[in-house]
DNA sequence: ACGTCGATCTCGAAC
DNA sequence: GTTCGAGGTCGACGT
């Protein structure tokens, strides 16, 4: 790890050109102006910012407010650092689409570089038992005028079907719900309680998949099966289940008063 | 400024309580476990990050690959900060919606706080809005003989289309104007405003769909529902935007000789 | 306040 | 590589 404090331009040029060449994090500290020409072009006057250079080669400009970069380049970019006895420019260019961010530092108050080791899993959390009790309490999400029976019903030798209910036209649906992209094995999954229910039930059966998308070859199996899909995504049902809970709370207090 | 190199957790909470309470600028690189719960909730094991608490008290929690944070907490959320012997804890929560992030230290490479000052005036050029101004001022771009009526005509529950006006054979045009590639939902995007227009204009509609390229499946179904496409680039509009400019300028200069 | 729409969207997955 | 859809989208603008 290096940290320079108001490094000049030239002792700058050599550790942010070290950095990148050994693909190390470089945070840049100073005032700098920033153009951009590509998709569309900007101008950014002269102003203090916080410069990162990531070590895929992506390239972020902060100001000191605002969640948003002001500019930026995607990863991995080509840089080139040039300096002179009052100024240091970092050009970052990509093709296809061509792309160029130029900065322009005038000043440098602080220049870190270090390598950073990030293993760390990331994990957006919804379960498939949380996008069953937002289905359950809000069948709409899946159809307007859906009806819901009972939740597991037994399809042996099939298996446990999500649920069961009724459409707005009086017919038998069957739903089984995956929290992950569906392919031909939850298709054939769904196709097997349909199967069933149509033996024990003397109307329409229709069978819904619900999941946060459907793979190519499920979507082929499917339609050739006469089974529907709907697209449902644990992240969704996260923000429904974090709005009942709001609503629950507010209709409670309603209530108490 | 301050630059503390490996500080310990005391002395650090001790730094960032004061950056925060004057408004400035903190940067922190160290291994932390990043937990976040609102809309969804995610959970990130730990790792070497880099964290950014902006002077409106914006937070963003950048892995070193990827362009984009992989947490973060909008202006203006409240922030706590406390520290044991071996951990510093952050916790930054705002309401409305409610949405609580924690960042966990167990190591602090480094940490920067300074006040950054940043009036620097900021331009675009080649937004979506700027082709839509030269389209306003030459409709023949799209097709000669074109007249426009007016711009964000409202097509509830469609939505509001770009423009709308009358072909050289006297037809109803509605345009969509994208800056981008467009794909099937631009096309969608557009039937929808020609399936309102029709029903409340009897005349022939035609829809006009105005992007840089089309996509193939846009293109399927742009047939399909039998609408239009021009080609119209974001740099095309660039271009004649500035002879406008000129001209206009040059127009002004003629006129006050 | 809420909704719609654009974005140098970014990102990932499918094709 | 291109295309497509999702996002804690964000942010701006209009109602």
């Amino acid at each position: 790890m290096k940290i320079l404090e108001k490094p000049d331009f030239n002792e700058a040029r050599l550790v942010i050109k070290e950095g990148v060449a050994n693909g190390e994090t470089i945070i840049l500290v100073g005032d700098v102006e920033v153009e951009y020409d590509g998709r569309a072009s900007s101008k950014l006057a002269a102003g203090e910012r916080i410069v990162i250079i990531k070590q895929d080669r992506s390239i972020l400009v902060h100001r000191p407010e605002n969640c948003e970069p002001i500019n930026w380049q995607p990863p991995g970019c080509s840089c080139r650092v040039t300096a002179s006895s009052d100024k240091l420019k970092i050009t970052a260019w990509r093709k296809k689409p061509y792309e160029i961010l130029t900065l322009l530092f005038q000043k440098i108050h602080v220049l870190v570089t270090l390598k950073l080791m990030d293993e760390g899993s990331f994990s957006m959390y919804a379960s498939e038992d949380d996008m069953k009790r937002v289905i359950a309490l809000n069948p709409s999400l899946i159809e307007e005028g859906l009806k819901i029976y009972s939740s597991e019903r037994n399809f042996d030798p099939a298996g446990y079907a999500d649920f069961v209910g009724e459409d707005s036209k009086g017919n038998f649906v069957v739903v089984e719900v995956k929290r992950v992209p569906a392919g031909p094995e939850e298709v054939l999954q769904l196709a097997k309680y349909v199967g069933e229910a149509k033996q024990r039930v003397n109307r329409v059966v229709r069978g819904i998949l619900v999941a946060p998308s459907l793979r190519k070859r499920g979507q082929a199996l499917l339609e050739q099966l006469r089974l529907e899909f709907k697209a449902l995504s644990p992240e969704k049902c996260g923000r429904v289940l974090k709005e009942k809970r709001s609503v629950s709370l507010f209709e409670f207090m309603e209530g108490r008063t």
